[in-house]
DNA sequence: AATATCGACAACCGCTCTTGG
DNA sequence: TCCAAGAGCGGTTGTCGATAT
């Protein structure tokens, strides 16, 4: 496995942050903004590729990042997304303020995922799209697109489509919600 | 007390997408 | 239109503390 093409050409450091480094970095970002990531980590006075300081500014030094564990209504909300918009981990932390991609990302394989296979049960998401691709296929695709963009008018048949697959992904979210309120096996 | 195992989460990697020349 | 560089994303791995044996 190779490094990033950015990190190729001087020695960078790698593995967990130092308080410093994240200090420098604060310092940095909330005086002059990121601007271009490449050269953030050599004016920061740090030894890191951009893609590094990028990622270490997002999941966890932004200021506004809410931390702690999930809300039975922030998990309640990742399900029901889940099912619609499937391992599109960007989009569905977008509509949960202070957490990030990599956190729900986390959360999921870490705790919902689990749940759905101790209880044998099939995740929402796998009725629609084809859970082995990160993005809907075929007609999946057609029906997220569809759904997420408010400026479509949607034919009467698509209407109904939406609606019943919305109920059935209410239920399925509901299902989840009361799972995961059960304690640990 | 020492070691093994597990879970949570931080970080990296490779790919795709976007943008500017 | 093409190409290169950087940004963004999702999958995966690494790390470390907690718990079990």
């Amino acid at each position: 496995m190779g490094h990033h093409s950015c990190c190729n050409k001087e020695k960078v450091k790698r593995g967990l942050w130092s308080p410093e480094e994240d200090e420098k970095l604060i310092n940095y970002v909330t005086t002059y903004g990121h601007g271009c990531w490449s050269s953030v980590s050599r004016l920061a006075g740090l030894q890191r590729c951009g893609k590094s300081c990028r990622l270490r500014w997002i999941n966890y030094l932004r200021p506004d990042l809410k931390r702690g564990s999930f809300s039975p209504q922030e998990a309640a909300l990742i399900i029901e997304l889940h099912s619609i918009l499937g391992n599109r981990w960007a989009q569905i932390a977008k509509q949960l303020p202070g957490r990030t991609d990599n956190e729900v990302k986390n959360f999921w394989n870490s705790s919902i995922k689990k749940r759905f296979i101790t209880h044998d049960v099939v995740p929402p998401f796998a009725s629609l799209v084809d859970v082995h691709n990160s993005k809907p296929q075929g007609e999946a695709a057609d029906f997220v697109s569809l759904n997420l963009n408010p400026n479509l008018i949607l034919s009467d048949q698509q209407r109904d489509q939406l609606y019943l697959s919305h109920q059935h992904h209410c239920y399925k979210a509901l299902l989840m919600t009361q799972i995961l309120s059960q304690p640990k096996q």
